[in-house]
DNA sequence: CTAATAAACGAACGTCATTCATTTAGGACA
DNA sequence: TGTCCTAAATGAATGACGTTCGTTTATTAG
């Protein structure tokens, strides 16, 4: 039920006689979540599994559910981890916009190598991830001084949100995702507009990104200066 | 290797002296997709296991095998079942950008009740899937005649594509996703926007994704403008 | 009737995450 | 010092899975 090792609301109300060791952890978060990120970068995620991570931390796979809940909550603590490298010091120096856009690519950058935790931050309570939350502040904040009325924040954000995590999703998809097989004839134009992309592979994603991300900005542009303009 | 009904390159190259009846499929390509999306409504994707795929076509799981390379094909056959199921009818009658309007929200309104498709969708390659790929050449016909010039169409519509997905996982995500926990003073901004969202559940989803489809959109009618004054 | 073949069958197998009863070990208290 | 409490570790076992394999069944052409 609770995670020992990020616990603070266990305070002791009555006089504890507890007796035997205090916690020293030999586990704990922050080992099992490094340890797991070094089995990623080593097998990938297919190659995560509760033994894998055993062993990476030299222990048994039975061990690790005396500091975890589940798989699952492992998936959560490299998640968060993923969020603190986002890039969120546009916020309070550059324009809301610019800002923006430079923690979209920042955010897109962060979760393309991690393709399976991308559901899972899409559905994910905050209060469960603290470096998650933190970043949800900044770019709140930084909207907020950038002028936007408070009911709006929130959509803004999962709105840009969306769009980095499906073109994250993007990233990892094969070379010729879209090249049209032997049905060629069934599909000319989307056919002869594969063909005429001027990109391919990853540099092709990163077009697409890069245009809808301008033009997502350019568009909540106008919409913040409308609803200035509606409401005073 | 190949599945027998979806295979049309089997063309009998010298006279094949087979005996013995002929092919009469009692499973298909069809019927699978069918009774795998009958399990999905009754028992949800975690319910959805060969076992119970074959249950309900009233066989051996490992009859199924003779159809089906994979579970993976199984669910590949799912997704494209579904993209059968979006509404192109706007390209060719209406503008482009209320036509790419209407997609997006049927595409999210296909996509929210099958979460572990949109990974999957994402990644996989056209040609493997007919229905998605009729789709594609719906839109991308929409979007030339609606003048976007012909390298730029498949940026448009990973663009878009990748903004309904991102919102698509949105759907599924629980009542008080953004609700800060005990932490509230760590992110009293965000917060405070939190509180002050007027929709709630998945009337709050709907709300970024309309906000966000109608910037994208805009910014997009901006491109094109630009890339046209530009090009000619 | 016979041969050929697609389809079905059921009993495995291997890989997982997860549970459980038991043991280990180190500090707290007498 | 020695006893006791408790977190942590252990290793075997469990139960879902997806998938494979050797064999049998059913159907039809010759």
């Amino acid at each position: 039920m609770e995670s020992p090792a990020s616990d603070s609301r266990e305070a002791a109300p009555i006089a504890p006689r507890r007796r035997g060791r205090p916690p020293r952890p030999v586990l704990s978060r922050g080992k099992i979540t490094t340890a797991a990120l070094a089995v990623v970068a080593r097998a990938g995620y297919p190659g995560l599994t509760m033994a894998a991570l055993a062993r990476e931390l030299k222990t048994a796979p039975s061990a690790l559910y005396n500091h975890v809940e589940s798989k699952d909550e492992v998936l959560n603590w490299v998640q968060d981890d993923v969020c603190e490298t986002i890039d969120t010091s546009g916020f309070g120096s550059d324009p809301w916009d610019l800002a923006l856009s430079r923690w979209a690519y920042s955010y897109r950058a962060a979760f393309a190598p991690h393709p399976p935790l991308i559901p899972i931050i899409a559905v994910f309570p905050v209060a469960g991830a603290p470096h998650t939350l933190a970043m949800y502040e900044r770019v709140a904040s930084g909207l907020r001084g950038g002028g936007w009325p408070e009911d709006m924040v929130v959509d803004v954000i999962v709105a840009v949100e969306s769009f980095v995590l499906g073109s994250a999703m993007d990233v990892s998809a094969p070379e010729g995702i879209f090249d049209v097989g032997e049905r060629g004839d069934l599909a000319p134009t989307f056919a002869a507009a594969v063909a005429a992309r001027p990109a391919r592979g990853a540099a092709s994603a990163d077009a697409a990104f890069g245009l809808g991300l301008s033009a997502l900005i350019a568009g909540l542009r106008g919409t913040l200066a409308a609803v200035r303009a509606t409401r005073g």
